[in-house]
RNA sequence: GGGCGCGUAGCUCAGUUGGUUAGAGCGCUACCAUGACACGGUAGAGGUCCCGGGUUCGAGUCCCGUCGUGCCCA
């Protein structure tokens, strides 16, 4: 046991302590325990590429209160931690880290130097080099930016087993990720597809639903007449989209629109291009749009994928993966008018195509300025484009209904916190609008794992896909030969290629309960049992979409069941002026910053009062209330402390015999609901709650039982008295301690190793004492000397002021209590003489000395 | 347009199944350097619970509607 510092501190506690729990290996999984004593925490592998920020702070604080309660309630804790460093947000950083860009026809240099290693200056030139150099330098930057990210979750405090350790693109996860999808390919629960696509034309990938995002933007309505083909005269259009016109494969009007119903079957031929087509029925055309009646194009937008789809029409394609429209012109469209715009970006060719319709008068009136949603990939700055390619695809309920059902019943066997977050998952399932597209054109991600058998003319049988065995995994496909070919018959006839492509993250992330629990990795596959379905997915509401629901996918998949039994949501972080907190607006303090200027304890205080699931504002003020709050329990720790062991507090005596004053008793019972609700708080992933009673408590503690009873632990009516409130004293202290002890781990350990020799965190959570005392005798006795103060006060007096006499008006059926306060109450006010007299209610007379 | 939240003291928020006089912290004001704590202590002021209806003996709480605000999805 350390002795009591003169001035306790919570300056530069954490360190210390950090140290001494790593040395211990306190927060150490263990495997030995049946699943009923395992608890097994999901946690969020945070994005390595990006910061640190106020936001990861404040959620994973949240998972790390939830983790320590459960260790204490005597769990075995699967607390993992895992970057998730693969994917597109690393690729930008390498970029711009490094000065480069990937360019996968350089050959490779053995031993190569980036230009810059950070803050490359604006006007460089990204030096292009070989897809592996560049995964190199992926590699390179992660290792580095991951120690940042380990040294700060450290300092917060989150009680993880860094011995479950991963990263979404370590070899074990690319061999988890590589496994999960050929078990998916071999159920028919993935399939490869050639299909109309969202493309981003700046990234050049392909782009899933779940990461596209609508923006406002102006845009221009054009009217264009189109002329029937019959001769008896035109029919008009509007459109947002003019350099679209070459693409067009027909016209649609809603089924029930009277004004084209005559129309319906009949031609038209598209203005300078020439191609004839038809004027078609859909319900998804809108009546009270423009002119009511439509331009298909392949392809303006989803829309039209679908109309192309449920009509069955025939495809022009002009917008190539660049982005540019495509050299050459569609079937049917005149090559000479199409010459003009070919090469051009859409903008470009839009200002063309205007140019030519207004010379050729066949734009009716001025364009008309709307304000209209244009689809993003919401980390794109240029609309997407829709492209024809061949993708990979899980299935995820967005083309079946039954699958659909399935996985929002899924969504009920997952108890919500806060309930009504629940509603986010179904309604995300529920708009589905087609499968889970989990290929990407890309390069620092996880391969996926198939090859083509090239024909004789030398094209990939894409029916046929070559796997390789679960025992060759992780292949790169690129790199790797299949079984039965030789390495010399890659991209040759009758030989094999390569999936060029990579997983996008989400895909390899959905798979976060299989990766962190090694599923089937070794001989067997004990750990993965022991932790599956896990307890808790803890994470922010924002990912409800992507990643809560892609786990529960694969999960679906390949066990048929829900991945958790608890969702535990996380709110944002707001600025102090309401606004959701961002980067660009300059968080100019950082997270350690703050653990620095408060101490960590005071920065997980003000998260920790955050309720699940609800927006809160970054307040300093909220973290120098916790610092106050940690502050105080060292020293009253201190003042309990300081006076000697009573009798009976190491054993052999029951707390019942030593703890004997009705008024210490009260106190107890007041603490006993105290702990009863903290732990249902805890129990249900509501630590807010249990930090907001337990902290109630504490203060009334503080100000209220050690100030009556003070004078009694010095002595002043006898020892057995003394002993009484010491050691009721001493029960509380240790409950209020690790009632306290998940939210401020830092200072609870400091201030409980001054009388134990183990830590806190693998102490047991408090019980109730049980000694069934009366939790409202006490208060009273309280009011009465809160209003001996009042009168001190209001006389501008000292506390220490004497009080000649007091007399207390009071109902007779609180007589007993005020007279089992009576002598307590004495020594606290400093007063002399107290007379109880009979009254309707509770009033003092007190008469200053 | 559909879905889900939220409007309670100057600010940030509690207020469990409807039940006396609506609470806390911060901030503000006044006072006290008392022996655990000045990163302290004591007390005080401060509220038409957004508005309008309804149910009820009784509504901050339940129901309907309006307004404001935020998020998710089209």
């Amino acid at each position: 046991m350390a002795n009591i510092p003169d001035k306790p501190t919570l300056d530069g506690i954490e360190a210390r302590w950090i140290d001494q729990w790593e040395h211990d290996g306190i927060y150490r999984f263990d495997a030995s325990v049946p699943r009923e004593q395992v608890f097994s925490i999901d946690t969020p592998p945070p994005t390595v590429s990006g910061s640190l920020h106020m936001g990861h702070i404040f959620s994973y604080t949240h998972t790390d209160t939830i983790a320590r309660y459960q260790r204490m309630a005597g769990k075995s804790v699967f607390y993992p931690m895992g970057w998730d460093d693969n994917g597109l947000p690393t690729e930008r950083r390498v970029q711009n880290y490094y000065g480069v860009r990937c360019d996968p026809t350089q050959p490779y240099q053995a031993g190569f130097e980036p230009p810059f290693r950070g803050d490359p200056p604006k006007k460089h030139q990204a030096v292009p080099i070989s897809r592996a150099n560049f995964l190199e330098l992926c590699d390179e930057l992660i290792e580095q930016d991951e120690q940042v990210f380990e040294a700060l979750f450290q300092r917060l405090g989150l009680s993880v087993d860094w011995n479950h350790h991963y990263t979404t693109i370590d070899e074990r996860s690319r061999r988890i990720s590589q496994r999960a999808f050929l078990r998916n390919v071999a159920a028919g629960q993935a399939y490869s597809h050639e299909a109309p696509t969202l493309w981003d034309i700046d990234f050049r990938t392909a782009v899933a639903q779940a990461e596209m995002e609508d923006r406002e933007r102006p845009g221009a309505y054009h009217k264009i007449p189109f002329r029937r083909t019959d001769g008896t005269g035109s029919v008009e259009i509007d459109t947002t989209r003019p350099e679209l016109l070459a693409a067009c494969v027909a016209l649609v009007a809603h089924p029930d629109d009277e004004r084209f119903q005559p129309l319906f079957g009949t031609t038209v031929e598209v203005p300078l291009y020439g191609q004839q087509v038809e004027i078609m029925a859909h319900e998804l055309a809108q009546p009270d749009k423009g002119t009511g009646i439509a331009m298909i194009c392949t392809f303006g937008d989803t829309t039209d994928v679908t109309w192309w789809r449920e009509l069955d029409l025939g495809i022009r394609p002009i917008i190539g993966r660049d982005g540019r429209l495509l050299p050459d012109a569609p079937d049917g469209v005149d090559p000479d008018a199409y010459a003009l715009i070919a090469g051009k970006y859409p903008n470009q060719a839009q200002r063309a195509v205007v140019e030519q319709l207004v010379e050729q008068d066949l734009v009716i009136g001025e364009p008309r300025p709307v304000q209209h949603p244009v689809k993003f990939y919401e980390r794109g700055e240029r609309p997407l484009e829709i492209v024809t390619s061949r993708q990979w695809y899980i299935r995820n309920g967005g083309r079946d209904t039954d699958l659909r059902a399935a996985l929002v019943a899924r969504g009920h066997e997952v108890t919500w916190h806060p309930r009504h977050m629940r509603h986010r998952y179904e309604n995300w399932v529920e708009g589905l609008n087609g499968d889970w597209l989990v290929s990407r054109q890309r390069f620092f991600g996880v391969p996926i794992p198939i090859w083509y058998p090239l024909d004789a003319s030398g094209e990939p049988q894409y029916d046929a896909p070559l796997t390789p065995s679960e025992g060759q995994l992780p292949i790169d496909p690129s790199a790797d030969t299949p079984s039965g070919y030789s390495a010399d018959q890659r991209d040759q006839p009758n030989g094999f290629t390569g999936d060029t492509d990579v997983f996008d993250t989400w895909a390899t992330s959905s798979l976060t309960p299989e990766i962190a629990g090694l599923w089937e990795e070794g001989d067997d596959n004990e750990l993965f049992d022991l932790i599956f379905p896990m307890d808790v997915r803890p994470q922010g509401h924002d990912i409800i979409r992507t990643w809560l629901f892609s786990t529960m996918t694969r999960s679906h998949h390949e066990f048929g069941t829900a991945p958790w039994q608890h969702a535990a949501l996380s709110g944002w972080i707001l600025d102090p002026d309401r606004k959701k907190m961002s980067k660009s607006k300059g968080n100019v303090v950082t997270p350690m910053d703050l653990f620095d200027i408060h101490g960590t304890d005071a920065v997980r205080y003000w998260a920790a009062s955050g309720r699940p699931g609800v927006d809160t504002a970054f307040s300093e003020d909220q973290m120098k209330v916790g610092r106050k709050l940690a502050n105080k329990l060292l020293n009253v720790t201190k003042f309990v402390l300081s006076f000697p062991e009573p009798a009976g507090t190491a054993g052999s005596a029951a707390l019942s015999d030593i703890v004997i004053d009705p008024i210490d008793r009260s106190m107890l019972a007041k603490l006993d609901d105290v702990i009863a609700e903290a732990t249902t708080g805890f129990a249900a992933f509501d630590y807010a709650r249990a930090l907001e009673r337990s902290e109630a408590f504490f203060w009334w503690f503080c100000d209220n039982y050690v100030e009556l009873v003070k004078g009694r632990a010095y002595g002043s009516r006898g020892p057995d008295a003394a002993n009484s409130a010491l050691r009721a004293l001493r029960e509380a202290l240790g409950s209020i301690q690790r009632l306290f002890a998940p939210i401020i781990p830092f200072g609870t350990e400091e201030a409980w190793s001054w009388w134990h020799d183990t830590s806190i965190h693998a102490a047991t959570w408090p019980t109730p004492s049980g000694l069934g005392g009366d939790a409202g005798l006490i208060d009273p006795v309280i009011e009465a000397l809160q209003q001996v103060r009042r009168a001190k006060t209001e006389a501008k007096q000292s506390q220490k002021a004497q009080v000649a006499a007091l007399t207390i008006t009071a109902p007779a059926e609180i007589h007993d209590a005020l007279h089992a306060g009576e002598a307590d109450l004495r020594d606290a006010g400093s007063v002399e003489k107290v007379l109880v007299t009979a009254g309707t209610e509770l009033a003092c007379d007190v008469n200053l000395a």
